[in-house]
DNA sequence: AGGCTATATGAACAAGTGTTCAGATAGAAG
DNA sequence: CTTCTATCTGAACACTTGTTCATATAGCCT
């Protein structure tokens, strides 16, 4: 036996991607042996290293496929007028975006550890480009009198942690719709960066 | 060889626990092998069996642990008149004590899909024992009219969420003082559930 | 001093780990 | 039909894994 009847590296490829995703993120990178993935994918061990050269590097690819990914569809929202409105498409984008992404969110976060020192900074790189999104609207609307944030860099990380809580909880088919959540946690949002009204 | 000099439950017991949790928050509980902790507490591998049965039950134990005493501490602390002041002991509370165990809040979230499912179970109840009291704070509070929160489940979560994420960042002796960390996220939570002053 | 129990060692077990590679077949190119 | 390359198999590699157990010593009790 060797190559099978239908084998083209197009399919294989993306199904290796696709199945490491799923793994890692339902048990853990640590947790999952190559030959799982294989065994997934319905190949032979062998076969995977046809398209990465080590368990790490599929893991590090999954992490940087997935925040370049996001810093390219924030970079192609609109970027209104108002630090209000730019937080409110923030708000809407980022919990849309991640919602979508159950899987590779949770294991760009969860599997940090588990990256060499190089892939770890590189990843920990596009994760702040992507703060700085917030961390900028945040400024902005201090700038601008709307905003009152004591500290815009913890304030970006507070609203990001919260942000991210939806993906612990939030399932399609469930009591609230995707657009109802955004509206609540966009409202809590903006409550705790506001500048308060005059009493 | 056999029983070494100086050997005591009383002191080996603690320090096989001390390790584990060190090792399994630097490096997650799949990574690391029973031979590592071994070598960390400087005893053989077979040693840790007189004071765990199990891999998978000593990591259960330290999440329980943990939880246990998470509640119990909420549980002494005042219940003052009022949601609102009930809230700002809540915050204060929270952050101090999840900042003074990094470890083993990290383990308590992060290894929850190492747990089998009865453990998990378990640690889940716990877990939501807690997030009630929250959650109970915030239903007061909307009772009392002080608070406006349109799903106080909800409400919970993100609450929590947001304060847990000062966990990844924070560190002592750095530029604020953990009284002004306080006092940051209690003012953003306060804000993101308060009833608005008339305008 | 002698006996008892608590606490450790060290070797062994079967199974699983990531990775490599020669060889075989599939499909495309000539 | 032949040749070439892309793709996969199957076996092997040297190690590591969690767990068990017979055995030995340390320290306490009488």
């Amino acid at each position: 036996m060797a190559r099978t009847q239908g084998s083209s590296s197009d399919v294989t490829g993306p199904r290796i991607r696709d199945a490491a995703l799923q793994l890692f993120a339902r048990h853990g990178y640590a947790a999952v042996s190559m030959r799982q993935i294989a065994a997934e994918v319905g190949v032979q061990v062998g076969a995977l290293y046809n398209y990465t050269s080590d368990k790490q590097s599929l893991l590090f690819n999954l992490m940087e496929t997935h925040l370049a990914e996001l810093i390219d569809a924030r970079g192609e929202r609109p970027w209104p007028e108002g630090a209000l409105a730019r937080l409110e498409d923030f708000v809407r984008f980022h919990i849309r975006f991640h919602l979508e992404r159950l899987d590779a969110v949770f294991i760009a976060y969860m599997e940090l550890r588990n990256l060499t020192p190089e892939n770890f900074a590189a990843v920990e790189a596009l994760r702040r480009r992507y703060e700085d999104v917030l961390e900028t609207i945040l400024r902005d609307g201090v700038a601008e009198g709307v905003f009152d944030v004591p500290d815009p860099k913890i304030a970006t990380l507070a609203v990001i942690a919260m942000l991210n809580g939806v993906n612990t909880w939030y399932r399609s088919g469930g009591r609230l719709s995707l657009d109802e959540v955004e509206t609540i946690y966009l409202d809590m949002a903006r409550r705790a960066v506001l500048a308060r009204a005059p009493v």
